[in-house]
DNA sequence: GTTTGCATGTAAACGGTTACATGATTGG
DNA sequence: CCAATCATGTAACCGTTTACATGCAAAC
């Protein structure tokens, strides 16, 4: 599937007309904002483009107050051709990238004070992101589509908050064993399984 | 966090030695691959460039058998330093970016067909990654980092495919009472909540 | 006999982000 | 008084992907 930021702006221009600048606070947060990404250095581009190629329409909205014309935009039945073929092709593999989940993969490296901070940080922000769904679905009866990817997320979140508050004292008890202060020494534990085929050349700090 | 493909090398040397080919595999499946991606071209080019500043050491092993000498690579203590660094700061917010969900969010806009099909397929694909995860952790103790990760991929890979398979027969079954061909009309539901101030001008195809 | 695995690397292209430029208005 | 909101847009930069180049050996 061509999904990239212009497939972004003819999917939410399918449902309403828009500026770029609230596809973008469309983007940022309610149900997009989960699983895609796009900036004004994306966006207006995406636009301006698409006005070209006749995908999409614009209404210009000048009151003169000194700031910029909004500019309204609005698809096209070509846009919508478009945004059809690509909603009819199979999808990519989702796209996880977790920063957080890396540092947990490398834990035993991390000063546990940091690990402790980090860890409630990004617990809250998944209680945070939990909430914003909650309260934008109780607001406002969703069409099918959006109905199913909310109820998606929050059975996700759901899972990710429980999972992190149960493990959360065993992780704690397990580093305050190990040692109050500082990091562990490295190379304390084989990971992949895969033997290593030259056990010499063992270097030393 | 500085969490690029440097980053990702690092870590990965910090635990065993490895060309960039073994380093690539271990990326696209494993613990690393729920959340990480690096293809060739970025993981030699960002090896050449640490072995340059002195982040990792290498050792080359030519079995004169026509193919490439492997080049084995270690971590320096210069380099656990560097990745020490990088894991002691705070992480950047998750980045998700699903095709699928996108097209789950345009549902109505999609050949139900086609749409079943998919559907299957993302469940499947989940189902597999599972099983994988599964193996990976019977068959080797891993070190608590890596228990973690395990443990929430398997809590996160469990509700989604849980969810989309409660899911699934709701789903169909509204498609069916709809209509059994073809899609159904554009805009015929207002997404976002917020009011549209210009409800002129809309279009006819 | 074709595909897969092993193994390295480069260069062009791509998609996107960040920072900048501009400026009035409203709220803390 | 400063920050945020509204509102557009450009240009430089960045990391990464894709495609290419090379080639043997083993498995299917």
């Amino acid at each position: 599937m061509v999904m990239n930021v212009r497939t972004l702006c003819l999917g939410i221009l399918s449902l309403r007309e828009a500026t770029g600048y609230e596809i973008k606070k469309m983007v940022e947060k309610g149900v997009f904002s989960h699983f895609i990404d796009a900036s004004f250095g994306s966006i207006y581009p995406a636009l301006a483009q698409m006005l070209k190629e006749g995908l999409v329409r614009v209404r210009v909205e000048d009151d003169d107050s000194g700031r910029p014309p909004r500019k309204v935009y609005q698809i096209t039945e070509q846009g919508r051709r478009a945004l059809r073929e690509a909603l009819n092709t199979d999808p990519a593999p989702d796209k996880f990238k977790s920063e957080f989940l890396f540092q947990m993969l490398f834990m035993e490296r991390i000063d546990p004070a940091h690990l402790a901070v980090i860890y409630d940080a990004y617990l809250e922000e998944q209680e945070a992101e939990l909430r914003t769904l909650e309260e934008e679905a109780r607001e406002m009866p969703a069409h099918p589509g959006a109905r199913f990817v909310q109820d998606y997320g929050r059975a996700m979140l759901g899972t990710a908050i429980s999972f992190l508050k149960e493990k959360r004292a065993e992780m704690m008890r397990a580093f305050a064993e190990v040692g109050g202060s500082g990091q562990r020494p490295d190379e304390e534990a084989p990971c992949c399984g895969e033997e290593r085929k030259h056990p010499e050349e063992e270097e030393r700090a």
